[in-house]
DNA sequence: AAGTAACCTTGACGCACGTCAAGGGCTACT
DNA sequence: AGTAGCCCTTGACGTGCGTCAAGGTTACTT
């Protein structure tokens, strides 16, 4: 389950070269500035299907940067049962909730082949006392993720939390460049259940009811948006953004 | 019932002198570090019980943190409903989450009579440039703040949530020098069970029931926790720290 | 000291959603 | 191509907790 696969991708692809730049880490970066982020940066072959990143309790050494694919983040409680944190699209950040407690609170395991770039914690705040602009994203990222973990707490009943998924989704998919009304749901629904504390029944019941009153169409991991108005205000609107 | 009472109070106490120092902002700073940090800080005149220092949707300037009493920030969602987003303690911060959308997401609402310094946003960012001690302050209360925030959605059951946020007050207040075991509940029950997607009556029963089982005892807003162990249990656990 | 309003408690009731159980459809491996 | 195993769906059932309503306490007001 566990593994390091932490050898280092032959062909690297710089921050300065990739499409996530407008998202990611650099953004607000000069060249310059852009340039000595790269020198930090580690690249990482990809994790297969289930493969953890890191696992809880572990030291905290480096904060994640998702490449490709999704990953999610998972905690265990005192009885054994999981809950998921988070999914993870390209672009996003990882492994932030670490930094307080200087080891990591969370697994971060792949769904389905996904890569990361990986930066360590110490050089990159170094760094970021030398570039005022990284910084400035750094504090802006985290602020972000404050408020995303956040959101999630205000929904209150299933459908609206699962519209707000959707949604969020939605929003982020499209951000990175892709359809926000068709979408690809990686993560099986149990997983989706988990990660919204609720039944997968109750996802699948959900999904069929969107359907029938005409919000989406959904074919396994196959989605697509039909009514985005009627799902935002099922949502109570505030998962927007 | 909005109030911006910005008068900076005579008798300021500077951080140095500030019983908070080890809580606060200034965790790490040397002396020299923290007489620069003091020179950015505003001290406010208290504000009353239910008074607001922002509101949603005003334009992002400053941080606070808590110098006495306690402050709830509040976000209303599109059908109007309120959710309190979280408690805030002597020596927290709170307005973070407005940093990266650049505006307050929520409103901030005192308890009781309560203080707070404000830290001009941006001053805060260039003097992290040049203190490398406040930066990583700052990187460290936020991941603290996005971990705070997470923790929430992992409780499922209403005892559990109720347990659990029991024991987050006890150990905050333990921080702070208080009793973890004998606490005063500020907030109206109607005020935590919101903030724990509850009915009000839910969160009576359970005081009553938790009475019963010996784990405490409760008489309006003076809480004594009896049997920590099993709250502890009851909560998952997770709550510590 | 009396009046008023906010807060808390307690009971009765109903529903949303979790749990349990069974069946169907992909996907994958041999 | 056949079979095994997961994932998803669907139904039946139970219950945790929300809602509604009423009564009791405490705190503030004049």
């Amino acid at each position: 389950m566990a593994s390091q696969n932490q050898v280092v991708s032959p062909s690297f692809l710089k921050c300065s070269q990739c499409a996530l730049g407008k998202l990611c880490l650099p953004v607000g970066l000069d060249a310059k500035d852009m340039a000595e982020l790269e020198t930090i940066i580690e690249s990482s072959s990809p994790y297969k299907d289930n493969e953890s990143v890191y696992l809880s309790e572990q030291p905290f050494d480096r904060i994640f940067a998702v490449k490709s694919g999704v990953f999610k983040t998972v905690v265990i409680d005192a009885n054994g049962n999981e809950h998921i944190v988070g999914f993870h699209l390209p672009g996003e950040l990882f492994g932030l909730d670490a930094i307080y407690p200087q080891k990591y609170i969370s697994s971060a395991v792949a769904l389905g082949t996904s890569s990361v770039c990986g930066i360590n914690y110490n050089e990159l705040e170094s760094l970021a006392t030398k570039l005022p602009s990284l910084q400035r994203q750094l504090f802006s990222l985290m602020s972000k993720e404050v408020h995303t973990s956040q959101a999630l707490a205000v929904e209150h009943s299933a459908d609206q939390k699962l519209a707000g998924f959707i949604l969020t989704l939605s929003t982020r998919y499209k951000q990175r460049g892709y359809s926000d009304t068709r979408i690809n749901l990686i993560m099986p629904r149990r997983d989706i259940a988990n990660h919204l504390n609720m039944a997968a029944e109750t996802v699948s019941r959900l999904f069929k009811r969107f359907q029938n009153d005409g919000l989406l169409e959904i074919k396994r991991t196959d989605l697509s948006i039909i009514n985005m108005e009627a799902l935002k205000q099922l949502a109570g609107c505030a998962s927007g953004q």
